[in-house]
DNA sequence: GAGACCATGTAATCGGTTACATGATTCA
DNA sequence: TGAATCATGTAACCGATTACATGGTCTC
């Protein structure tokens, strides 16, 4: 019936998704969310989200109710469609570029973030693990180079290789705490997988 | 006669301008440097790199000059025009956004690893000044806000905060590295300015 | 009634990604 | 001779940014 298996879900659609499975908002609301809180690497620009909205209202993954009828512009409040549920359930759990440097770390931080609440405590942990191991192996990675090139580098090409590697390094300390955090029984809360608006 | 203020720099027009301006390169060349090194965030695909070249070309910031002429596809080795490295001065020179949340450090690493090379010492330690403090406000503003919010927040909402708020710190001890390496009288070399192939 | 803020959109542009295509050279 | 690598490009698509535009509502 649904067969809307459009393409991968672009960064901004996924923090959309996460948000609004999170609670229903509107585009204004998320907007403000996005100007005012250290969500702000999104453009909280009308032409940005408003565009966004219409495409995963188009793809079905979420439906707008009007609030505010009979007005000119009636406010609308999008929530997730069980599509959207899907999209972003597999949005969270495409696996990782194994051999990818960087692969920008934000988005899976914020892939994490909407992790416990949509597909459950124990996939965010196994999440967590592979993350650290990666994160681990890039780093030495980048020392290697570091040792193999430092010679050659001015000296600015050098701080700018320890600033990665350093970088690297407190992702890698983030995220064996983070699963430690989310692995130990402390905080039963979040247990139950999903739904707890 | 040159009068090409295009628009603003993209971050990949930018880290090819610097990787040219230390020295020319072919297209193929920069390629390989974005497959092999760590700056592996650019793409290495040829549909993004030919057709920023062409770009760069067509507006007069580098010049290529055939090698290997009379075969098929001659190998085209491209250096900077004056008019390029004014751009390229110019891009290193673009204040960073004051309010600016994140701001993608990356770009601002990239851009202070080309500094010493293009716009001498004194002005890259001056950035790294400004920079250092910039990122010290940014911590102690996510602090704040952690400490406003963190009673709403579920495990993965703090944990990704703590993570924003650590790499943020990571960021800023960095550049106190950096600034003190760079302004300190130590390495008397790289001091003349430009042109240390 | 003027200004600030709520709220939603459209149009033009532009650059990056993906995929496709071509041919030369080198090496087994 | 066939595969891998050198080397350069084009075409289609798509989405993010910017700027523009509209009008309602609340407060002084």
């Amino acid at each position: 019936m649904t067969r809307m298996n459009k393409r991968r879900l672009s960064l901004l659609e996924g923090a959309l998704l996460g948000l609004l499975h999170d609670e229903p908002r509107s585009g204004y609301a998320l907007r403000k969310l996005f100007a005012t809180t250290p969500m702000g690497n999104f453009s909280d620009s009308p032409g940005s989200i408003y565009p966004a909205l219409g495409r995963l209202a188009a793809q079905g993954r979420i439906a707008g109710s009007v609030e505010n009828a009979r007005s000119l512009r009636p406010r609308q409040v999008y929530r997730l469609t069980a599509a959207g549920v899907g999209a972003l359930e597999g949005w969270l759990r495409e696996p990782m570029a194994p051999g990818g440097m960087t692969e920008d770390f934000s988005a899976l931080l914020l892939r994490f973030v909407f992790m416990p609440q949509t597909i459950g405590r124990p996939e965010t942990v196994r999440f967590l693990a592979t993350l650290e191991v990666e994160l681990k192996r890039q780093v030495a990675e980048l020392r290697q180079f570091y040792r193999q090139t430092v010679r050659v580098l001015p000296t600015s090409g050098r701080l700018g290789m320890r600033a990665g590697i350093e970088i690297c390094a407190a992702h890698a300390r983030w995220a064996s705490l983070a699963h430690r955090t989310m692995a130990g029984r402390n905080k039963p809360k979040d247990r139950s997988g999903r739904s707890e608006s």
